[in-house]
DNA sequence: AGATTTCAACTTGTATACAAGTTATTAAAT
DNA sequence: ATTTAATAACTTGTATACAAGTTGAAATCT
């Protein structure tokens, strides 16, 4: 488990958790690993009372099992699981970029322009940190101009289940391709054109497309035997 | 608040769960209500520990507000979580009736046709409450056939949203058309035919569309003033 | 009477003690 | 040496004590 700073706006129940799930994200808490509520509750300096309420939450999200009395465990990967959260992503990122494309108002669009034109700047710069935030501030701006923010909320929270299996394939994509699509999404939305906005999405996460089977064979122990 | 009996084989925290959601879905605690963690876990007859983690998790869930060091409060009934619940349930169930129609494997499908069969039978026994339980489950089978369970569980927890919009509304369709419909969805399985499965669903959800505006009048205080 | 202060009664947040059950080690018995 | 039994060290589940902050009523002062 790694070190995550503790903010100080943060009460010890918003650290933990947020500590706790970005180790699993990271993989430093590795999937099918024994956790212990008083060891993270020493190591993160807090008390078991929002150690376990986080642990709980992730339990829910289906990151952690709890075996009452014998010990909680990082969740093996569940490839249902990754093809569940890769099929919600894509129904949903589709459906709502249509909606925005009907619901963009001047001042959405406007937001949507600044935050691609920093996205090729940084483009230029070589800072895929940067684009890396300004990616995820695009997204969830789409949900947003749709009026969809709380089911934004809940694709980030099943995106976790890919978000890992990424980290372990290191994934990555040239930043000029995501921010290329980002660009003509953009413009989709400019022209209400629901159609081209349904293909670039399509396009695009089609970038993200990973071989489980390939990584079942280089991480056989992370990942749940069907 | 009213009494849910304590099953056996729950645990406090389950139990717990259980009963203030149910709760809340029924509009016994309702919108806009004061909520005391000390009242419930009296009423309930469990210590505080597990009513806490059931508060947070519905708090996650955006039913209920906490203040800190202040009180906590069942959520205002918020129109635009309606809206994002009836528009996400809408797209999640004709994405997966379609993918049903790919994946439905003759056992899947009698299971299907033994539920509806079951459903008719009760149609003609005029039992209300049988139907609604084989419903829910009709639903769910369809997901599970898309191998979809997980978005499955997602969807129940938005749809507590709607839930009690529909309590309010005192909404009901009459049996003989959702059974009706649900014949018609296993068809539509049957033969894989999307397109059919696609407008049968969209009918289906239009039964239950309910008008916000009415029921703003009648229930003033239920609602958040935007 | 009206404004101000004090304080008691609440709230949730956190820490901790104990309950109940599992597991692995150790000691004893065969 | 092997098996069995006892036990110590863990686990999570639950209850409770206390900390920190808010609120409103009562008491006091002007």
């Amino acid at each position: 488990m790694k070190k995550v700073e503790r903010m100080s706006s943060e009460t010890a129940r918003e650290y933990a958790l947020r500590a706790i799930t970005e180790n699993i994200k990271s993989a430093d808490l590795e999937p099918g690993q024994a956790i212990s509520e008083n060891e993270i509750s020493a190591f993160l300096g807090v008390s078991r009372t929002p150690v376990r309420e986080s642990i709980q939450e992730l339990h829910k999200a289906a990151l952690i099992e709890i075996y009452p009395q014998r010990g909680s465990y990082v969740s093996l990967i569940n490839s249902q699981y990754v093809e569940e959260a890769v099929f919600l992503r894509k129904i949903l990122d589709i459906a709502v970029i249509e909606e925005a494309c009907d619901m963009a108002t001047p001042e959405d669009i406007k937001q949507l322009e600044e935050n691609v034109a920093l996205q090729e700047f940084y483009l230029e710069k070589d800072n895929t940190e940067k684009i890396f935030e300004l990616d995820n501030e695009f997204h969830r701006m789409i949900y947003v101009t749709a009026k969809k923010e709380t089911i934004h909320n809940m694709r980030q929270m099943i995106m976790i289940h890919f978000d890992r299996v990424r980290t372990l394939s290191m994934l990555t994509v040239k930043d000029k391709k995501i921010v290329g699509d980002h660009r003509l999404m953009l413009e989709a939305i400019k022209e209400k054109d629901k159609e081209k906005a349904k293909e670039i999405v399509e396009k695009h996460l089609n970038r993200y497309r990973l071989d489980q089977e390939e990584l079942i064979k280089t991480f056989p122990q992370y990942f749940e035997t069907a």
